[in-house]
DNA sequence: CACGGATGTTAGTCATCATTAACCTCATCG
DNA sequence: CGATGAGGTTAATGATGACTAACATCCGTG
């Protein structure tokens, strides 16, 4: 026990962390095969193949970065969900604030979770597919308490617009304060809902 | 001039417009660079470099197609604005209406439009961001006389997330038939403009 | 009917890129 | 102090892919 280093060393976790958001910010910008891996290993100050030292290859580093991303929403909704001491209102108004906490905060891994999933080798492709699924039916199963006389098909294709909604952070980077993007989203994506199961 | 024959002939308009639309296909599913000359070659029956007899090449090609979708969404605004018998409502609904037809039947092209434009080279990229932002400003004009006390700042955010909202269709693909989709994404996108300017 | 242009084809060519190999350095720890 | 392992480095290697060349076909027209 002496040997084993319950924590990996602080430069390690750092380093990719650093390599994961330089790599977020590269494939938003240009798409996961426009981005080589000098340009990553450029971006975070170490040169190409010192990626190898912290992921298996670059397939890997994508898979790893949307299955990140998936996981934590997906968890996020699960806790909002079962510990919520409230009614369906309330819970909605929270998994509407988690995700636009996150599209604020971070605009390129939202844009990278929605357009590279095509490029993640298959491992992990199923398993990023079933989080976002099992996401997407945490928002209709809140919904359908709301509208129960609403088709799920219609639940499922408004929430998809409500994510496209809210995941327009990348689009109107700069236009509006986050401080006003955060209500007027919330009372946006409020409003398309209750539009959407009128 | 009897050389000069005034219209491509038919079959150059046909494969040009094929290829447009297989590799619109192919680039919203892997993206540009995850897409070879061969596999849109492939898609329409011809093999790799017989591209070149209709393009100048694979930038060319993207290039074209964005423009394409940039000036014919550009336009229609225009259209609808400026031939609008009506008011600044009945001008937002046609607004409406054009983008949502667009966005239910290309779903590829909206989302290459919306993924690529950092891949397109320079003369093109500045033109295709030009005409994307006249469009958005049409958008703003018209939501500006129906809220003329909205800042124009928060007018172009609620603008890019209704945009986000309508264009949320390649990701409900097959949810729902288009009939019950249109109304409901306008629908959607009036309440939360609505709710953005409140 | 011969010719020219439009459209394809196949076989290079030349870059770029992911990945691997072989080698260095240095901090930690026994 | 010396071994060891984490984290880097530069130089192959092997694919892949955009683009070009050289050559075929076919069709309409003078």
């Amino acid at each position: 026990m002496t040997t084993a280093s319950p924590t990996p060393t602080r430069t390690r976790r750092n380093r990719r962390a650093e390599i994961l958001e330089a790599a977020a910010r590269l494939f938003a910008a240009r798409g996961f095969h426009g981005v080589s891996i000098e340009d990553i290993g450029g971006a975070v100050g170490v040169s190409g193949p010192a990626l190898y030292r912290h992921f298996d290859g670059k397939d890997a580093l994508l898979s790893e970065m949307l299955l990140d991303v998936s996981s934590r929403l997906r968890e996020s909704a699960v806790t909002v969900v079962t510990t919520a001491a409230a009614g369906p209102e309330e819970i909605l108004d929270a998994l509407l604030d988690v995700q636009i906490e996150f599209a604020i905060e971070h605009p390129a891994l939202i844009t990278v979770h929605d357009r590279e999933l095509g490029n993640v080798p298959e491992p992990a492709r199923r398993q990023i597919r079933r989080l976002q699924r099992l996401y997407v039916e945490e928002w209709v199963t809140v919904l359908a308490e709301l509208h129960p006389a609403a088709p799920a098909a219609r639940l499922r294709a408004a929430t998809h617009a409500v994510f496209g909604l809210l995941n327009s952070t990348p689009h109107s980077a700069g236009e509006l304060p986050a401080q006003d993007m955060r209500p007027m989203l919330h009372a946006m994506a409020r409003a398309a809902i209750a539009a959407a199961v009128r």
